[in-house]
DNA sequence: TTACGCTTTCAACATCTGTTGAAATTGTAG
DNA sequence: CTACAATTTCAACAGATGTTGAAAGCGTAA
C-alpha cells in the first residue's frame, strides 16, 4: 500500500509548501523551484509526484476539500434532523455552515489557515472562481440553499442565492486573513481570529437572510418566474 | 501640458490593457509582453511611461480610485446633511456606499468592470489586501463607519468593524464577477448584473447592521474596553 | 529648412521558468 | 546478498521574463 509508512513523506512536504506559497502569492506568483526549496526537495520531484504545475495546484485544493465538505454536511443534516418534522431555524442553518470550519481547534493549524487563504484566492478569481469552486463545493451549497428554502418558504430563490452570495463573500474575506480589518479597527478586530469573527458573521448573515422574509415588496420578482 | 491633445494616447491604451489583463489573471499572471500586445504597442513602452512592472500596477489602481472615492463620499455627505440634525438611517448610509458604484451607467463600461474585478483581486490578496486597500480607501471607510456610529449609537465598534468586513466581502465578491452565482442559481442570478445585485446586497447588509442593535447580549464586549 | 525634446520601436541582455531524461539512491521481496 | 521497482536527485533543454540602451520617428518652435 502507499503512504502511512514513510517517516518523512516528501509528497506531503511538497503539498504543504505549495499550499503555503500558493495561498500567499497565487498560482502564477509561485514557482516550482520556490516550492521545492520550501519543502527541502529537488525541483523535479514535484513533477514526478503530481505531473505539471497545474495538477499540483488541483491536488492542493482537493486534499482538504472533502474533509471540509463532510464536516459541514454532517452539521447541516444534524440540524435538519433535530428540527424535524419542523423546519430548522435560519440561525441554526447558518451556524452549521460556519462553525464547523471556523470554531474548531484545527483552525489554529498553519496548514488549515493557508488552505483557507487559498480558497479565498480561488473564490475571487475571475479565472477559476466560477469553475473550481463549483467543482469542489456545489453539492454542499445546494443542500444548504435547500435547507434555507425550508426555513424561509416565503422567500424567492433569487433572494436566497444573492443572500448566499453575501454570505460567501463575507466568509471568503475572512478566509483571506489580509490583516486589513486589524489596521482599520486599530487592533480591535484581528483578521486571524477566525472563531472570534464567526460570532459576528453568523449573526450578521442570519439577519440578512431573515430580512428577505420581512420585506415582501422585494418578492414581487417571485411572480415573474 | 500633457494629455488632451494626442488622438491615440498610447499611455492610456497601456493602462486599459493592463487593467483588463491584471483583473483577469492577477499581477503575476500577466506579462508586460501580453499587455503590450493587447495595447498594440511595443514592450519597452510600458517601462518608459511607468517604470517597472509593479509601478504600472499601482498606476492602474490609482487611476480610478479617486473618482470612486469622491462619488461615494459625496453621496455619504449628502445623506448625512439631509438627515441633520438627526442621524441618518442605516439604510441610507448603506445605499450611499453601494449605489454610486453599482447602479450608475458607468458600470456597463468594460473598463470599470475590469477595474472592479481588479479591486476584488487586491482586496482578497493576503499579499496586498492589507496594505493597498488601506492606502487607497481608508479615509472613505473611516467616514463611513463614523456615519454608522451615529445611526447605531448603541452598537460597539467591534461589531461595526466586523459588519464592515461582511459588507466588504459581499461587495468584493460582486466585483469579481466570477460567474459562480450564475451557475449555482441556474441562470436566475447573473454575476455581471451589478445594479441587480445591488438591491439585494443593500437590504441584506442593512439588516445585518441593524441586527447588532437588536441583540444587546453581544454588546457586553463594549464594556470590556 | 534646422534643431530639439518627447515618444516609440528595435534588438539584446541576463535571469528565471516548467519540464524532461538519465543517473543515483532507497526500499523491498525473493 | 541479489534483483527489481519506486523514489529522489542531477544536469540541462527551449522558451519566456523584466529591463535596458541605442536608434528611429514625431511634433513644434525658431
Amino acid at each position: 500500500m502507499s503512504g502511512e509508512k514513510k517517516k518523512t513523506d516528501k509528497r506531503e512536504l511538497i503539498l504543504n509548501a505549495a499550499e503555503a506559497l500558493f495561498s500567499r502569492h497565487g498560482y502564477d506568483g509561485v514557482t516550482l523551484r520556490a516550492i521545492a526549496k520550501e519543502a527541502g526537495v529537488d525541483v523535479a520531484l514535484a513533477n514526478y509526484h503530481f505531473g505539471p504545475k497545474r495538477d499540483l495546484f488541483d491536488a492542493v485544493l482537493m486534499r482538504r476539500a472533502q474533509i471540509l465538505n463532510s464536516w459541514r454536511l454532517e452539521a447541516l443534516e444534524q440540524v435538519i434532523a433535530d428540527a424535524a418534522p419542523s423546519a430548522p431555524s435560519v440561525h441554526d442553518i447558518i451556524r452549521a455552515y460556519f462553525e464547523p470550519i471556523l470554531t474548531r481547534p484545527h483552525v489554529e493549524e498553519p496548514g488549515w489557515k493557508n488552505y483557507y487563504a487559498l480558497i479565498a484566492y480561488v473564490n475571487n478569481s475571475p479565472e477559476w472562481g466560477g469553475k473550481l469552486m463549483t467543482q469542489f463545493f456545489d453539492p454542499l451549497i445546494n443542500r444548504f440553499v435547500e435547507a434555507l428554502r425550508l426555513a424561509l418558504p416565503s422567500v424567492a430563490d433569487k433572494s436566497l442565492f444573492w443572500g448566499y452570495h453575501c454570505l460567501s463573500g463575507a466568509l471568503t474575506l475572512a478566509f483571506a486573513q489580509t490583516g486589513r480589518i486589524d489596521h482599520l479597527s486599530n487592533g480591535l478586530c484581528r483578521s486571524d481570529d477566525l472563531p472570534g469573527a464567526c460570532d459576528y458573521i453568523v449573526d450578521f448573515v442570519t439577519a440578512g437572510f431573515e430580512q428577505f422574509a420581512k420585506n415582501p415588496e422585494k418578492e414581487k420578482e417571485k411572480a415573474m418566474l
